[in-house]
Order: structure tokens, then sequence, then C-alpha cells
DNA sequence: ATGATTTGTATATTGATCTAGACCATTATG
DNA sequence: CATAATGGTCTAGATCAATATACAAATCAT
């Protein structure tokens, strides 16, 4: 099975083989991949080559290895169409899978100048600042930092933190409905903060979008900055 | 545009980029590739780097290296139709090469047991044994050595010498027409006599054909055992 | 013939790959 | 909590890959 000296190193072609069984679906995202000892023992190698072979699936985002635990496979990454009228969790669901959002943390503040232009206000008008995170099937999907203005959006903390439904939040301040006015899609490399949150390495790419949405009167109501992981998600805009 | 340190090899990658140079057309079959001094000015790599991604493409038999010279690209296989009627001028004239036969040496001789059989006669019958080249485009494709009945192949030795075609050779002894009774394929390893004629290297696969023509009667008239060069040649049985 | 060009060969050095073995850290399980 | 299973880290040595030089041998052009 395996060919040395042709130029392809023995771990790259492990690697290949268990890529080729993920993408055949003989491994199924979620499962266990078997374990390193397995591994030696099918592929007749030394561990560490093993190991060489599962870290460069981990870099590729194919796999995620856990210590004491194991290496599983990495669901397939999640579809998010960027349009108009963008909800999470209709995303999440609509794709088999289940949806949850999470307070990180809240607190008010004076606009900044970024903010106070993106939401029509005045630098320094009071605006309420929500930390969340979110999660499709308890995997860490994006967390995000938005902005809402006060008071109209006093009770967004609460009922988010509630419910992990920002479209919950924003009903329960009156707004039925809402639309995405703006996207900006740039792309980073993951710090500590989106290692922590994402649950991914820090230097793993992460997609960063700032979006305004408005209500059905075209007044904004939220400004955001959304830190996705780039290995879990494919963004499409249009199409 | 090489990729160190991602498991595959450095002249692996050189190889890869030549081969498709090849398959692509950009480079044609006779011409010279850019000599090692030029390949490795261009990959940026030392000369051992790209001297052995040329010896992984002489071993796919898809260049040939002369000293002194260059690297040239061998021409494509040429196909090899095995019927009861082939010519071998036919064939090589009808793929646009050049075809030639050469005289190495003949001999008269008594029939060996294999051969004998082979052309239904007794053993010790008088044969005229005639070693032979055949070249396209100057290549050498393959070598024979077969035998003819005496006295009535006499003359096949003189006139092949001036022809360099077997089917004139016959022809000028009465036999106009005539047909492949038998084929036996087997593959060897070129010695040394195969290395001089097909000017291959020891070692490199040699296709080994024994084949029995006879006149149109059903006659046993030749017997033939031809070495073809592997690289050179793709033979086609039926289809 | 002569010299320049081109491939062939040899040796040595450095770094990457693969193997081997030992021990630690984390997780799962009874 | 104790134990086993599993991945993480470290050291060391063997082999392979790539570099760096030097020189030999064959070919080609003048």
């Amino acid at each position: 099975m395996l060919a040395r000296g042709r130029g392809v190193t023995v771990w790259r072609q492990i690697a290949e083989v268990i890529e080729a069984e993920i993408a055949g679906g003989g491994l199924v995202p979620g499962t266990r991949l078997p374990t390193e000892a397995a591994l030696t023992e099918r592929f007749g190698v030394n561990r560490h080559t093993v190991r060489q072979a599962v870290k460069s699936l981990v870099d590729k985002g194919l796999v995620r290895v856990t210590q004491g635990s194991g290496t599983y496979v990495e669901a397939k990454p999640l579809t998010y169409p960027i349009s108009t009228r963008t909800r999470f969790s209709e995303i999440v669901v609509g794709q088999a899978r289940d949806p949850a959002g999470r307070l990180l943390g809240h607190s008010e503040a004076g606009a900044s100048l970024e903010i106070a232009e993106a939401l029509d206000l005045s630098p320094e008008d009071p605006v309420v600042m929500v930390e969340s995170a979110h999660f499709a099937d308890g995997v860490p999907i994006s967390w995000a930092v938005t902005a809402f203005p006060l008071p109209r959006f006093a009770e967004v903390p609460a009922v988010y933190a509630a419910t992990g439904s920002i479209t919950a939040a924003l009903a329960a301040c009156g707004v039925s409905d809402y639309r995405r006015a703006s996207t900006k899609v740039g792309a980073a490399i993951a710090d500590a903060t989106d290692s922590a949150r994402l649950e991914i390495a820090e230097g793993r790419p992460v997609l960063v979008i700032d979006s305004i949405n408005v209500d059905p009167d075209g007044v904004p109501i939220q400004w955001a900055r959304s830190h996705f992981c780039a290995d879990r998600v494919r963004l499409t805009v249009g199409g």
C-alpha cells in the first residue's frame, strides 16, 4: 500500500488515504478515527509517522484531536448564505443541525466612531454591547460583538441570555422583522480570543464579517462584528 | 512554485512539471530538454535534484539522456497491432513515422528443435538465420532473429540487406502474400545484446515475441523471435 | 585536434523523514 | 477514586532528501 522512495512521504500517503475515506463517506463526520495505535498497526509504520499524517489533517480542518479521547472527523462545513434576510438559527436548522447561541457578556457604553456611523448615531451616544457565541450541534461556529442603540434595545441582553436568539431579543423590543443592510467580509488569523471561543488553534483562518441590520423602516438597529471559524463555514454570497 | 515540507519531494515536483509539459505538447518528442544547468536555474535547486527528477523520467521512459549531448523527449510509443496481417513498415508509416530495417548478419544452419517444429521441418533441416534491427524515425524499435527454410528462401538475406524489408525479401522468393499464424508474447529484462541493439539501458523491459508466418497455402515460411523495446511500443492484440 | 558544453560520478554536509522507546497529561470508565 | 485508554512531548539514531564542490567522460562546434 505504501510506496517508499517514490517522492511522496509516508505520512502524506497515509493522510491521503484517510482523507479519501472521509471524502468517500467511509468516515462520517463526528465519528472517531481509529486510535493512533490502531493506525500504526494498520499502516505498519511508527506512531510518529501516523501523528504527522493526522497533524496534516488537523491543519486542513478535516479532523479534530482531543487528548485522552481520540481523533474525530469534523463536520462538513456549514453553508452560510449571506443575504438581506440572514437568520443564523434558520440557516443551521435548514442544514439539519442544532443551533444554539450563548451570551458571553454585555455592557453599556458610548458608541465608537465606527459604531456611531454604522448605526446613524453620534459618537458617544449610548449603546449596549453584546458578546455572544454561536454553535451548530454544539460546535462553535462563530462569535460576535454587536452593538444596539439605547434605550430602545435595553432588553436585548436579558432576552438573548434567556433564548439564545437575536431574533427573539429584537422581537421583545418591538422589532418583528429586520434585514441586513451592509456586509463586509474579511479574513484574519485566529488570536487567543478566537482560539478560546471557537475552540480552534491560534493561527487558523477566521472570517471577519461586519454587518449592519436595519428595521423595516430602514433604521439601523444592530451593528455586528462576527468571527467565523473558516474551517467550519462556507459563505455564499449571491448565487 | 515548489512546495517544500508538504510531503512531496522537490525532485518529484520538478518531474511532474516536466512530465506535464511533455504531455501538454509544450515539449515535442525529439526535442532536447533544457540542460541540467538551465533546469537548475529555472527551479532554483541543486543540480543533483534536477538529475533525480530527470532520472525518474528516464525510468518512466519519457526521456532519453545522452552524456555530453543532452536529454531528449522520447517519441510517443508506437502502437503495434498484432493481427494475421502485420507488416512493420505499414504500421510505422501508418503512424506518420519513417520505417527502416537493417541486416545485422545471417548464416545458414540446421534447424533447432524449436525452429523445426515451428516451420514444420525436421531437426537439422537447412535454414537461413537472419538477424535484423528495425527502426522508426531512426530510433530502434526492435531486433529479431528469424529463420527461413532452405533452399526456398536463399535469396532473403541479400534482398533484405538491399531493401530493409522482409516483405520485399519474401516477394523476391515468390511469396507475394503471407499471414501471421502464431504469436507468443513474453517479457524480459534487457541484456547486453538488447542494450546495444535497442540503445536502451540493461534492465529496461523488453517484449519478446515469437511468431510464425505462413504463405497463402498455410505453409510455414518464417519463424521469428523479436525483441521490442517496451518503452517505445504498445502492442495491441485484437480490439 | 582543440576547447567549450553537457552529462556522469564521487564525496561530504546539512536538514527532513522515519523509527524506537520512554514518560507525561488528559479523558473515559468502573 | 483508581485504573486503563488515548493523545502529547521528548530524546536518540538510522535513513532519505537536498545542497555544495570537484572532477571525469562524452559530445559538439570551430
